[in-house]
DNA sequence: ATCAGGCATTGACCTAGGTCAAATTTTTAT
DNA sequence: ATAAAAATTTGACCTAGGTCAATGCCTGAT
């Protein structure tokens, strides 16, 4: 089940500095952080951190899946992201003055994450620029999918959203691809849709129906 | 009209240095990113940059007031924010790969700006970490405020998110205003909202009506 | 003062998509 | 294999909010 699983110390080690945020830190910052660092173990269905919570921490997939999802005092909740193994989380909370989650973390596997502290790490960020770039870089990114979301959210309607995502689900070689495997169970790709999974699957039926799927 | 009019280079550089991405910059280096600066002046309606264009600049609002939308292929358009003097725009876009802007400028008023070379301000930024934080400090504000706008948008319905307008509009002391001021013009308060000018019209008359306005 | 061209409000209507509930399929556990 | 639980689909219905069109309200120009 575990794919991308980390296991060693050794694999931890290139897991974490694949990663931009830690690729250009040099070998010893690298080690100082990771002596810091603790390794959570969760099972599906348990919460890393709830909105609210004080942001003291970034964090690491290490293998797994998670959900970072807001709710609403009415019980209903919107996935923001869904996080793959080799992916941090929480890393834009750093800079903020007192900082609160804004959404709350369940695994939707057992998982295993790696926690650093955000002190610590901006302790280190002072004396490097270029790792400093990793993170501009990596913000950016963020900024840019965000924007794009609220875009698709605000100007399409839900038929536009489904096709996106299909679209984009299909990796790029194999454009006129059969099938798509659907990398999410459905009730979660219609949260990230901001839709209920009665429309997506009404949707998913229609395009089945008059288009090509 | 012009509230924070910078109109002398002297007012010029006392609004760049006083923003977040500046203020950090020594000011030899200071001096040559304003020397290679370029001041623009807009009429009202008038469009800085479009929807698509290659990202080179990154811009600082010095009088005036900016929308920054973006339109759907229907021809209707979400506004995404509206920017005020002393606010710099598009730099998020600095570290992105070969960046196109998001979003198009307009001026809703007669309007200053002073671009500068993204470039050039990356140069700079090698040299100083704490330039650098000014910038992750900015991104992490940017992306906080997005994640809750998708929040809102998604969660929460029409009439709330114009309570929830009005209320960030009341500056906090006066907690029991009598009267907010609207800052935009109301068909700018509803594209924010994601909503139409006459659905805001009815939500307004339906608060004034059986709650305190 | 008067008129024209925009905003803003109001009304009538409609539709995308939500809600609730039942039926079906899939998954999991025994 | 079989039962129980969960996820998905389908159907009937409803409502928030969009659309279109008419009307009133300013503001600035003649």
């Amino acid at each position: 089940m575990e794919t991308l699983a980390a296991t060693s110390d050794e694999n931890i080690r290139k897991v974490v500095s694949a990663c931009v945020l830690f690729k250009q830190l040099p070998a010893e910052e690298l080690d100082g952080l990771l002596a810091h660092s603790k390794i959570i173990s969760l099972n599906e269905g348990e919460y890393l951190f709830q909105q609210g919570d004080k942001a003291k921490k970034l964090f690491l997939l290490l293998g797994g899946e998670l959900k970072l999802a807001a709710g609403s005092p009415s019980g209903q909740e919107k996935i923001l992201h869904i996080v793959q193994p080799g992916q941090t989380f929480a890393e834009a909370l750093m800079f903020l003055e007192a900082p609160t989650y804004p959404v709350n973390v369940m695994a939707l596997a057992p998982s295993r994450v790696i926690s650093f502290s955000a002190k610590k790490y901006k302790t280190i960020l002072k004396g490097s620029v270029k790792a400093c770039f990793g993170v501009m870089s990596s913000y950016s990114v963020r900024i840019r999918q965000l924007v794009d979301e609220i875009e698709v959210l605000t100007l399409h309607n839900a038929t536009f959203r489904v096709i996106h995502y299909l679209l984009k689900e299909i990796p790029s070689h194999q454009h006129d691809a059969i099938s798509v495997k659907l990398s999410a169970p459905k009730n979660a790709i219609a949260s990230r849709l901001a839709i209920t999974p009665e429309t997506l699957s009404r949707i998913l039926a229609k395009l089945k129906h008059e288009k090509i799927i």
